[in-house]
DNA sequence: TAGGCTATTGATACCGAGTCTCAATTAGTT
DNA sequence: AACTAATTGAGACTCGGTATCAATAGCCTA
C-alpha cells in the first residue's frame, strides 16, 4: 500500500521535483478506490493543468502506484494498484469497484497456445466484468 | 465465411438498403486479413463520408461480420470474423495478423471466481499479443 | 414507370482521451 | 541569492468515435 509519504520518498530518490500540482494530484489519487479518469482527477486539482495531471499519472503508472484498468467497452481507466507485479482485475459494472485477482489463469495456457499456433507469446490482456456482492444486494 | 452476396443478402432480408457507400464499405472490409481501423477503410473509400464508415462497421459488427480486436496498448480495431461465437485472438504485434482462438480459457475460471469474490461475472476481455511463425522467421 | 416515403448520406461540429509545443515559472542546488 | 534544468499551464493538435442536419436516393406501391 502506499501513502504520500512513501511516494515523495520514491520521487525524490528519482531525482524528480516535488512540486505542488504533483502533491495534489498524487493526494486526489490516493483518495480514490475504484477506478477513474484522469477528467475525474482533474476535476479535483483545480489550478492543476490537464497536460500535468496526465504527466503525473503517467509517471505514477510507471512507478507502479497506479495501473490501468480495461472497461468492457474498451476504454481505460486508473487505479491504485495494491500490488506491482502481474495481475488482472474483476471490475464491478455497476459501482466501478475494482478486486485484483492473484491467479493469472492466462499463465497456464500460455505453452499450449505457443505450441498449437507456433506464436512466441509476449503478452496479454484479461479482465473481467461483473456485479459486485454489495451491489446485487441492493435494487440497482 | 462471408462473401459480398451474402452479406448483401442478410442486409437485405434485415431491411437495409443496399446502397454505394455501403457496398464500397463492405467490399473493402473483406479485402482485409489482419486487423484494420476505420481510417484504414476510409483510406479504400473515396467519396465516402468518415461517418459512413463507422455506421457501416458498426452495422457489420452487430451483424457479426466484424468483430473488434483489442491491441497491447489498449486501443481497438476491426477484423473480419470467422466464428460469430464468443471467441478470443492471438494478434501478431509485429504483422498484425490475426489468429481466433476456439478455447475460451476464462469459461473455465468463472465458477471459482464468482464463489471467491461474491461478484456475478458479466463478461471479460482476453487477448494474446506476440510473433507469428513467419515474423519469427524473417529478422524484423 | 413514376411518385413518395423514409432510410441513408456526407459535411461538419463535437466529444473524450491523450500528446506536443512553448514561453514562463520554480525546485533544488551551490 | 543566484543559477539552471525540470516542470508548469495554456493551447493547439491528434485520433477514434458520435450527433446533427439538410440533401439525396433506395425501395415500395400504384
Amino acid at each position: 500500500m502506499y501513502n504520500l509519504e512513501s511516494i515523495v520518498r520514491r520521487l525524490e530518490e528519482q531525482r524528480y521535483r516535488i512540486t505542488p500540482s504533483r502533491l495534489a494530484v498524487v493526494t486526489a489519487v490516493l483518495d480514490r478506490n475504484g477506478h477513474f479518469s484522469v477528467d475525474d482527477i482533474l476535476g479535483q486539482v483545480p489550478g492543476v493543468g490537464r497536460a500535468t495531471v496526465f504527466r503525473t499519472m503517467k509517471l505514477l503508472s510507471e512507478m507502479g502506484v497506479l495501473c490501468r484498468v480495461l472497461l468492457e467497452d474498451g476504454s481505460l481507466r486508473y487505479r491504485v494498484s495494491r500490488r506491482p507485479e502481474h495481475h488482472h482485475h474483476l471490475v464491478c459494472v455497476s459501482c466501478a469497484s475494482v478486486q485484483e485477482l492473484d491467479a493469472c489463469i492466462a499463465l497456464d495456457v500460455l505453452g499450449d497456445l505457443a505450441r498449437s499456433t507456433g506464436y512466441e507469446i509476449e503478452g496479454h490482456w484479461l479482465e473481467f466484468f461483473g456485479r459486485c456482492a454489495a451491489c446485487r444486494g441492493s435494487a440497482a
